[in-house]
DNA sequence: AGGTGGTTGATTTTT
DNA sequence: TCAACCACCT
């Protein structure tokens, strides 16, 4: 084959470009961090135009996010010299199975043009099933009892999949029963909530009253893509393989070392078990990492060596040594928080840009420290995450009332907006009206319908919903002849939504005007309001169009996928990273995926990356004192350049300091104000009971447990009544005689 | 309808 | 500690 022919492919590397040619069969492409994943996945949608393999139409391409759907749509173009593609199935799981169904509505008792509700709305349909069945919501909660049926949707289990044994203790038992009422509640709602969309297409196809519909798509599709294939869930899976029936090419992209969404449904197992599922399958395993520098790459290499039931990688760079991963003790969150500060200034100085800068905590509440220095510091930063757009209060009260314009039979949209601007329906004439719905079996929009045609409601009430039913009947029959976004404007000004903000004199309220409008620009690139609103049900991402100079501020999770130049990892200490509550749950899997978090922090840095841990950690408001985290010690000595406070940590011994942080705090305090690099430890070596594994023993607030191994002075134990061990330090344990 | 005090509980988060 | 939520009050 002339290679002239396809200059897309000169620069791959051996293993990138046999990626790349093997088109047919079930392929599985092993992409360590920073490995040339999203470039490989490109080239190869690319080749297979360019050869002629596949017209676009015959290619599926899945991701998990709309961002890397967009980011694969622009370079793919990019790649054969700007033309778009158009006619292929190219999106989210979510996405591209909300397509499907939308033809196929029918097979599960669905009209096409059903609403996609989010998580909020799901938790509210719950709730109320809940109370109405007389079931405590303060005992249980009703996410709780939400999350446990989306992860049942996300494992393809249907309510009559389950038995008694699934059900548990939740909601007095009646798990099950509830899961089958809010299946038939989105039912007369035509609606269906995230896990619908997969869930409903996997009825469709198997049944085999169906066979057509399936084997339309086999006929359809020729070559199957799928990224990020270690975050795949049992639904997304098993869709997946149904499609993959047809045409056996299907090729998977992922790194089972980075799979860090377990605990929303996520299974290793998909990525592990790959070549059982699909016999004869391929594995090209990408190993040359063109990001990190040897000191950066050997480090997270192993750290992740410390994982049971990995494929395995044993990624390799060209890249200079670069420096030695820098990692460091501080007395508290505080100190750690000013040294941040002084390394991100030291970088500075020698014109490192601050968008080539990121600090990467565990959890959320970790940003606040970070931020409250930035700011002294007058250093520009952006936190990633918080509060989207969509969910913004009048932006979902304004969505609100398209869905309902859209489709009546959207009770949770009605519901919002029903007396939303004030009309003077309460919450005793929605629970009529919700009461008479359920006897029905009919959605609140007919109940409405209903009762405005007797005198059971009083008349003031009548009238107002009389009129509202009206206004809404009117402005759907505009749907099809008036511009969506005019449309949406006037709904929002006879509604007297706009107007009830512009009364408004809270300081807030200018703001949500500006959103509201933002919101009708924004309908703007859509064709129909029905376009709009699908795309606003599977597309709740933030978009980051700051720009400038600053330090981002995100989580771990948050960071798969990016680079930047320096990276900082504070906070790594026991309980906290690892989690303790990971822990807990799932154990040693648990851990696992916090070593993946901690595999992909590391491997997010190009040329120097920062670690740090705090013996004094204020938490809920308690000062609680940590130790290291057992990651910290994971770290090979030749990598990393270890330089502490104190003597807070030496690599490979023991630590100690004393259990009431607060007075040590004070004392260290002072002591490092005025003689920063005390060499002394804070505590004496004390000598303690010597503790061997096998031993039972007791800790003042986690009771008894047995030691399962002993590593200098910390313990792990396995707690009796917990899942996970603890690691501890045994001057807080005493021997159980 | 709007404000207040008391309780609770607190990772990670996309679609 | 602190914010969110709810029951209860005005």
């Amino acid at each position: 084959m002339p290679l002239q022919q396809f200059p897309y492919l000169d620069g791959l590397n051996p293993a990138q470009r046999e990626a790349v040619e093997t088109l047919d069969g079930a392929l599985l492409v092993l992409a360590g961090a920073g490995t040339g994943k999203t470039r490989v996945l490109t080239t190869r949608l690319a080749h297979l135009l360019t050869t002629g393999r596949a017209f676009p139409g015959q290619i599926l391409a899945v991701t998990f996010t709309n961002k890397a759907a967009a980011e694969m749509k622009e370079r793919v173009s990019a790649l054969l010299g700007g033309q778009p593609v158009e006619g292929w199935w190219l999106g989210t799981f979510h996405a591209l199975a909300a397509r499907m169904l939308r033809r196929h509505a029918e097979l599960v008792g669905l009209s096409g043009n059903y609403t996609i509700i989010d998580q909020d709305d799901s938790v509210r349909l719950i709730k109320q099933l809940m109370e109405a069945g007389n079931i405590d919501t303060k005992k249980w909660a009703p996410k709780a009892v939400a999350d446990a049926i989306s992860k049942w949707k996300d494992q393809g289990k249907l309510p009559s999949d389950l038995s008694m044994d699934d059900a548990g203790e939740m909601a007095g038992g009646k798990l099950i029963s509830l899961y089958t009422q809010y299946q038939q509640r989105l039912k007369t709602l035509n609606a269906c909530d995230f896990g619908d969309l997969l869930l409903h297409m996997i009825t469709i196809f198997k049944n085999p009253d169906n066979a057509d519909v399936l084997a339309d798509y086999h006929r359809r599709f020729h070559y199957l893509l799928v990224d990020e294939y270690q975050d795949t869930n049992v639904v997304q899976y098993l869709w997946l393989r149904l499609l993959a029936k047809g045409s056996n090419n299907i090729c998977c992209v992922g790194d089972d070392d980075q799979s860090i969404y377990g605990w929303r449904g996520a299974e290793v197992g998909n990525i592990l078990r790959f070549e059982k599922d699909f016999p004869g399958a391929k594995i090209i395993r990408l190993e040359e990492n063109y990001r990190s520098t040897k000191h950066i790459l050997a480090a997270a290499n192993s750290v992740i060596a410390n994982n049971e039931g990995r494929l395995g990688k044993d990624l390799f760079t060209s890249m200079d040594n670069g420096e030695k991963i820098t990692v460091r003790g501080l007395w508290d969150g505080e100190a750690e928080a000013r040294w941040v500060g002084e390394e991100i200034e030291a970088l500075q100085s020698k014109q490192w840009s601050l968008n080539q800068m990121a600090i990467l905590v565990r959890a959320g509440f970790q940003t606040r420290e970070f931020e409250e220095r930035m700011i002294q510091l007058g250093l520009p930063y952006k936190v990633i995450g918080g509060p989207r757009f969509y969910e913004r209060m009048e932006i979902r009260d304004a969505l609100a009332y398209l869905r309902v314009t859209a489709q009546t039979n959207d009770d949770l949209a009605l519901e919002r907006i029903i007396n939303t601007p004030k009309r003077g329906i309460g919450d005793a004439t929605v629970q009529t009206l919700y009461a008479h719905a359920r006897n029905r079996g009919i959605s609140l929009y007919q109940a409405i319908l209903d009762l405005t045609q007797t005198d059971e409601l009083r008349p003031k009430v009548k009238g107002t919903l009389m009129k509202l039913i009206d206004d809404f009947e009117r402005w759907r029959s505009m749907l099809d002849n008036t511009k969506h976004t005019e449309l949406t404007g006037m709904i929002l000004d006879e509604s007297g939504y706009t107007q009830m903000w512009q009364a408004d004199k809270s300081p807030e309220a200018p703001g949500r005007l500006e959103n509201l409008k933002e919101l009708v620009a924004g309908m703007e690139e859509f064709e129909s309001m029905a376009g709009f609103l699908e795309h606003v049900s599977l597309v709740m991402e933030n978009q980051n169009n700051a720009n400038g100079e600053f330090v981002t501020i995100m989580t771990l999770h948050a960071a798969k996928g990016l680079e930047y130049d320096a990276v900082f990892l504070p906070g790594w200490e026991e309980g906290l990273f690892p989690s303790q509550r990971s822990m807990d749950e799932n154990g040693l899997k648990g851990l696992e995926e916090e070593r993946r978090l901690a595999y992909v922090g590391i491997t997010r840095a190009r040329k120097k990356s920062f670690i740090s841990f705090a013996a004094n950690r204020r938490m809920y408001g308690q000062w609680v004192n940590a130790i290291p985290s057992r990651f910290v010690d994971e770290l090979p000595e030749e990598h990393v350049d270890v330089n502490s406070d104190s003597g807070l940590y030496d690599p490979g011994r023991s630590q100690h300091w004393d259990s009431s942080g607060f007075q040590m705090r004070e004392q260290m305090q002072r002591q490092t104000r005025f003689a920063p690099r005390a060499a002394s430890r804070p505590m004496a070596e004390v000598e303690g009971p010597v503790f061997s594994a096998g031993e039972r023993v007791f800790h003042d607030k986690f009771g008894n447990g047995t030691i399962i191994h002993v590593d200098g002075h910390k313990l792990d134990i396995q707690f009796d009544g917990s899942d996970g061990s603890k690691r501890v330090m045994d001057s807080f344990v005493t021997k159980n005689l």
